[in-house]
DNA sequence: CTGAAAGCGCTTACAG
DNA sequence: CTGAAAGCGCTTACAG
């Protein structure tokens, strides 16, 4: 109880000040309702001697709605997350709401700790960038009522969803390396339980298959978490005396795993392996070789999401729909060599 | 209203199938008051059957606390926030504790919006990261009585806080380069108005002094907020002919951006320019060359902050107390060079 | 246009 | 150990 001793104005004490009535007050500043404009002013005059700000717990509590929502992320150090939770949050301030940025660390423990919290708490909706694999409780979810869309990682039920064809961009990465000469390209991929990491997967794959480049599992790792698993994986591959011509990660950090591991044994990037990464952080165009990738629009993606949500929470019989982004491929040093450091030689 | 028709269990319904009044299964569940162990039992039965979970917005409002902190952050893209952010996470969540993540993206209006939002739903304490100048606002909260415990970046006044030694770090990791045998230094320095890029620029200018080196003002670029930034910043340098032969950035990101503009003129490092950086993120140790930084322990510190939040919490009187942590160099080749290339080319 | 009353879902003195 | 009542700070039918 201590906060509301210390000088919290409450709704009682503005009308007292203002002389009207606490229901008066609440109209005057809902702006709702047609108020007198001498009784208006009374209250903001009142309003602002006070410092009044209206208590939102209350708030919420009376409307059954909390004007925020929660974003559930898969692990925030990979920096893809930030940025799509930056358009999420744009969006979400410019509306009103507040998010609660939920980092799960890819543990559904503490997913389904943040769930029965924030579901209780009257969040108005979900934002979930962790689907993909054992979704039952999204699900759950969205059958009790709660609206709810997926980002970056799709499940393949009917939830509404914000994403990149993965297929296709995986497909087109690994054709534009195999367009440089390459044929024996290794892939780096992430948790094949993932539908995104099945998906680009199939897409290397099918691309190899249409070049009539046979493919050798040996080439392919599944399951590489991050930059570290990247680190550790392109060291066993070739320890084990398998050399690509080319990698493909599934993602930049893992890029920069690999990169690490092929400097430790003087592998020069493009000249003796080339490499392609998936997400073209910022720091890709910086470091040396400058990185390749599969560039996704992450920011717009987070803007979209929310958008998206507020229409469900503001409709909720709106059909799912999915909203699926285009993916690029920026071309960089790390598949097509530096001309410019060959022609200007620092002097 | 729409979410309370579906399936939401009241305290009510509990009692209501329980057989006993909501008093008693509000005491049941607490803990804090002895029931009888048959009352009990039928109660958390009927919980069950339920699937009742208490709302959290009516037990915030009626007890005056929600168990919620804000978490601000002046930008989520930088790598060390997600890093911080973690810790913070870990222990609220084992607290018991939710954490709202704001985002100000160094904008006064956002963080002033956050406040204003959080504070009138009772968030229990804020921990922020976005002081350094102009912190009246956050004199203000501690002055309305709600803990506040600031992190990464400290003002002049009476707050709690959790930070590093940043005029000794910038001092020993100038003297560091000097040790090397580098005596024109540039510094690329952050925004000097936060006192953590008054205190690194006031360390390196010692260490100069110390060591009889005359201090160069065109060496030193002020205000640099980013990668991009650095990047300019050193094209700028060199346009005018300042060539230095060690750059020390105030931060990895910038020195990511130093990297990509000494890159884009064929300048090796170390061999032409030494490298060093501020913060030693996760991905330093794998790009090439791998960059010398002043590491600092960035999950233990918003661990601690967290739980100096909590005590202030619960024992308001606690008098402010600042908690330094300390920082180190992780040398690497971006200053002593790469002897391992040189010793097992790749064959 | 405005006031008095009820109620959102809890918790906790107050009685027993 | 347990129930009935009051109250947290709002909003909104219900009357006027």
């Amino acid at each position: 109880m201590a906060r509301k001793d210390e000088n919290m104005a409450t709704i009682k004490d503005v009308a007292k000040l203002a002389g009207v009535s606490p229901s008066t007050v609440s109209r005057a500043l809902s702006g709702k309702v047609p108020v007198d404009k001498e009784t208006k002013r009374k209250v903001v005059e009142a309003v602002k001697a006070l410092d009044y700000r209206p208590n939102v717990i209350a708030k919420a509590l009376k409307e059954g709605r909390s004007n925020t929502i929660g974003l559930v992320l898969p692990n925030i150090r990979n920096p893809i997350f930030p940025s799509v939770a930056r358009g999420v949050e744009d969006v979400a301030r410019q509306k009103g709401y507040t998010v609660i940025l939920c980092n799960t660390d890819e543990d559904r423990e503490i997913e389904l700790d943040y769930i029965a919290k924030l579901k209780n708490r009257w969040v108005d909706g979900f934002i979930f960038a962790t689907a993909g694999k054992d979704a039952e409780h999204i699900l759950d979810l969205k059958a009790d009522g709660i609206p709810v869309v997926l980002l970056v990682r799709n499940i393949e039920y009917k939830v509404d969803a914000v994403v990149i064809d993965n297929f296709k961009a995986a497909y087109r990465g690994t054709e534009y390396l195999i367009g440089l000469g390459h044929r024996k390209i290794a892939f780096i991929n992430g948790d094949p339980q993932l539908s995104l990491y099945k998906e680009r997967l199939a897409g290397y794959k099918n691309a190899l298959q249409k070049h009539h480049i046979s493919i050798d599992d040996g080439l392919i790792v599944q399951n590489v978490a991050d930059m570290e698993g990247a680190y550790v994986a392109t060291h066993s591959l070739l320890d084990i005396g398998l050399i690509p011509d080319a990698i493909f990660a599934t993602s930049d950090p893992k890029a920069y795993g690999v990169m690490g591991a092929l400097k430790d044994r003087g592998i020069i990037i493009p000249k003796d392996i080339a490499l392609m990464g998936f997400d073209d952080l910022d720091m890709s165009r910086f470091i040396n070789p400058s990185l390749t990738a599969i560039s996704q629009p992450w920011y717009d993606m987070g803007m979209t999401a929310m958008d998206r949500l507020i229409q469900l929470i503001e409709n909720k019989d709106e059909k799912p729909r999915v909203n699926v982004f285009d993916a690029h491929i920026v071309r960089r040093e790390s598949t097509e060599g530096n001309e410019l450091m060959e022609e200007t030689p620092f002097s």
